[in-house]
DNA sequence: AGCTCGACCTGCACGC
DNA sequence: TGCGTGCAGGTCGAGC
């Protein structure tokens, strides 16, 4: 997409989550994706004249390129769910947006929860966007420090998972990578989250979670992310991330730290599974 | 103000 | 076979 022109954008409903801006589809004909970024979960598309395309994937979105030659990208190699025969273009019950680019490679984007967001706004409102003004910190970011930890959850009565989870103070943990983070840090989900601050300064329990969140995410990046059901990479590899988990989705298996073994144990907290080791992490 | 939980939506795995 | 239940990578917003 980067450096391409949007030929032709077809919505194919009128909303994912939320309904698509107005005229969506029109304002981006014709313009040239200037440059790709992130911000937390979200992907920023710059479209030339000063306007930015947001997409979020949700739980289940994500985008197919098919390349002119026919070369197909980003479909993984299970589906979560029975794909029609021969319709693997665009007009699959799930396929929500199509952008045409110039040249002929077109980017279907696929979401068969539909919690996946789109919304298009002027670059001067970005700042100031319901989605992304409240958002914390980059987790790879310089501006995540034990110090700016320890302030955030000195006044934190939420459990360490809640808190963790919160994208108000850091933007772009989920539910996977939180339980694996607070499990390497020895720290249990259910711990309220102002218990590891102080005072006077960060403790060593802020330090060495600010240390493991960033381990975690920095492996399941470079394991190209993980494949529970149907995530793929963007151009379809399968990530492997899941392959190192040691409490996600584990329920009942040993707690792999020597001389422990005993079974990790599945709860939930505010909705979502948490797996843990009760012995590990206090 | 801060926190928890329901709601959004579809599909799949499981037990009866 | 079919039905009911629970579960899934996220996060907004209602209600306490």
């Amino acid at each position: 997409m980067a450096g391409c022109v949007l030929e032709d954008v077809t919505l194919r409903r009128k909303n994912l989550r939320f309904p698509f801006p107005k005229n969506m589809a029109q304002r981006l004909r014709g313009k040239r994706v200037e440059a790709l970024t992130r911000r937390a979960k979200y992907i920023l598309a710059r479209i030339e004249g000063g306007e930015i395309l947001l997409m979020h994937l949700g739980m289940s979105g994500r985008f197919t390129i098919h390349q002119p030659n026919g070369e197909v990208q980003g479909r993984p190699g299970e589906f979560h769910y029975q794909m029609p025969e021969g319709s693997p273009t665009g007009d699959g019950p799930h396929d929500h947006v199509i952008f045409q680019m110039a040249g002929g490679t077109r980017i279907v984007y696929t979401d068969h929860r539909r919690f996946g967001i789109m919304d298009l706004f002027a670059e001067e409102e970005a700042e100031n966007h319901k989605l992304l003004s409240t958002l914390g910190v980059e987790p790879m970011g310089n501006a995540l420090t034990a110090d700016y930890l320890n302030e955030a959850f000195r006044r934190k009565h939420s459990p360490l998972k809640a808190a963790l989870l919160d994208q108000k103070i850091i933007a772009g943990l989920g539910n996977i990578y939180v339980c694996e983070a607070l499990f390497r840090a020895g720290l249990s989900p259910k711990r309220l989250a102002h218990t590891i601050t102080s005072e006077a300064g960060p403790t060593a329990r802020i330090e060495r979670l600010v240390r493991t969140v960033r381990d975690v995410i920095s492996e399941a990046i470079e394991a190209g992310g993980s494949t529970l059901r149907d995530y793929a990479q963007a151009d379809g590899e399968l990530g492997y991330f899941q392959h190192s988990f040691q409490v996600y989705d584990q329920e009942g298996a040993a707690c792999c730290v020597p001389g422990c073994g005993r079974p990790i144990k599945r709860i939930v907290q505010s909705g979502r599974s948490t797996f843990y080791c009760t012995s590990c992490q206090k």
